[in-house]
DNA sequence: GGCAATTAAGACACCGCTGTCATAACTAGG
DNA sequence: CCTAGTTATGACAGCGGTGTCTTAATTGCC
């Protein structure tokens, strides 16, 4: 049989409520009676029923994560960082993955918190800017915290780090170092962060005195096909751009791979940078200059945001960093 | 307010009870009573309460997948095969990371089952061979599937591949390439699956009158930076491999990155195998011959067993693939 | 030492469902 | 038409906790 209050408060020797107020760390219980209590619950291995306290009480001890991304890195690290920092908190994290296109997201993201009565939610990019899912988090009146939103920023905390700055760092890196004729793949559509780095880019050729060529600037998903695909179209010969700014690190792999594959030396005839940094920024030949952005400290931070008792809404800037790595140098003269 | 059973049992002129034997599937309710419960599930938009059927029921509509492996590719694989079963049947995946060396991992496995009462747990390599885990899973009566256990074979039901035989296959395959002098990088100490893979190249060269030769192999850890080492050692003036074939596809991005470093052209001097077929291996540059490890179905097969009616123990194997791409090619005669 | 304020502990209803049991409404067979 | 068996529905307790309220014990202060 499953271990309850109702045993430990028999070996404590004290009532079940007082049993409770140890669980939960209220006040007015005496030292040597929570220690009974602590001693009670460490020799009968007790661990409380989550669905009682959660049918009984205000809170559920859970939160929900939910996401609709396909980078298996970037949703790694977001749940890296989320779930530790509700370990910290003692409260358990539901990975929730959802199609923002399908129709019934509202009803999913409804139908989630009804059934779980989670305490609240974390949603990351693209979700963050889905008015479907925005609506029906409000109209059920439960606390979320965003992570890289792109529109809204009044309506909830967040976490968020600046791309534009970002983008407009790297390029700036790659004029300092004598491009003129800086090529740029856009990113997926549905995230805002895309147009942030589109913009960001534009702001420094436009400081540089460079003028904006839009046949350098190519569409792409944020996957290693657009990214080869739109390397195919940057490196004609009319073009010749010295280097290719991806708008993640993906793409970026699939331009390094493409170059290859037209017998391009990278950094040598081109310099390609990425953005993101994730893991495979590191694992591809050679390694790409990129933008580390904070993902698990966001995810974490945000968290951090969710469990305020005071909940003002708060945005949190988290530092991105330009990382030099071998995929980028000097323009020949 | 929320909506409750009561809410909907008024709305349809039935007990409660009814409503709970609609929303269970069970038989002894007619037709016309049970669309008028549908109804006005409907017309309130209803989700029944996860915590009270738990703490009611003998049944929680969750269960905890439990992992500890560094790949983001291959958890992202597993998680999304887990989800999809778990969503067909209307079930909850709780994802749980863990840390497989941890002195605390029983306590945690054990505090997770008691707080969330979940129904049944998908276990992934290498927490399917952590006795401790085992041994708490089996103290607390639940059940569990594994996937690709590398030990106690009988103990569970399981879902797994053949690695010992995908590994005989692309040692065979760069055999029938001309290669004589094979590398080897063998994968992480912890996982079963590393002796399996070992076991595989050793019996491919010994069928083919190869000796094994101890010196042409080294460890690993199934990181990226594990392959960069083993590449620096295998790629040394005596030793002087036509072909290194690593146990995962992240070590031999890793031998390829070594071996762009020191000017090799990969396939032409040297043949790079893999084995996953995670994403990574088409985000190098040349793309990975590599071992296809049906990782998602995998995880989808295994979670199908765990709501299998009859709880007799199954094994299930999945195909492997040898997918050849460009890292690899005949050796030069 | 007495009284109010504070601290400490318990009694008990109840959260929203499911399991069990009782009972009503049908169906079939003689 | 009656009885037994089957099908359909409801009453009610109880799952394991927490919230509220009550009461007892302690403390502080004049």
């Amino acid at each position: 049989m499953r271990v309850t209050i109702k045993d430990v408060s028999r070996i404590a020797g004290v009532s079940i409520k007082t049993v409770s107020r140890v669980l939960n760390k209220e006040k007015y219980v005496r030292d040597d009676t929570r220690a009974k209590v602590v001693a009670a619950v460490a020799e009968l291995n007790f661990s409380p029923s989550l669905a009682a306290r959660t049918l009984a009480g205000s809170r559920s001890f859970q939160i929900a994560l939910i996401y609709d991304n396909h980078s298996p890195y970037y949703i790694h690290a977001i749940q890296a960082g989320v779930w530790a920092r509700c370990r910290e908190q003692g409260v358990r994290m539901l990975a929730q993955p959802v199609d923002i296109a399908s129709a019934t997201l509202a009803q999913e993201i409804g139908g989630l918190i009804d059934e779980t009565h989670v305490d609240g939610v974390i949603l990351s990019s693209p979700v963050t800017d889905a008015p479907e899912a925005l609506a029906e988090l409000e109209r059920r009146n439960i606390r979320f915290v965003r992570i890289s939103p792109g529109t809204n920023h009044a309506l909830t905390s967040s976490v968020f780090m600046d791309d534009a700055q970002a983008a407009d760092d790297m390029t700036t890196h790659l004029i300092n170092q004598g491009h003129r004729r800086i090529g740029f793949v856009i990113g997926h559509p549905n995230h805002m962060a895309s147009d942030e780095r589109h913009f960001g880019y534009r702001r420094a050729l436009d400081r540089a005195g460079i003028g904006y060529e839009p046949s350098l600037v190519r569409p792409g998903e944020f996957d290693f096909a657009s990214g080869m695909a739109a390397a195919k179209a940057l490196l004609s010969p009319q073009n010749k751009p010295t280097a290719i700014f991806a708008s993640n690190d993906d793409m970026a792999a699939g331009i390094l791979s493409y170059a290859h594959h037209i017998g391009l030396d990278v950094p040598r005839d081109l310099s390609v940078a990425g953005f993101d940094d994730t893991d495979l920024a590191q694992l591809v030949w050679p390694q790409l200059t990129t933008i580390r952005q904070p993902t698990r400290d966001l995810a974490f931070a945000a968290t951090g945001l969710l469990f305020e008792a005071d909940p003002v809404i708060t945005h949190q800037r988290l530092q991105h960093e330009l990382i030099i790595r071998a995929s980028t140098t000097r323009v020949r003269s």
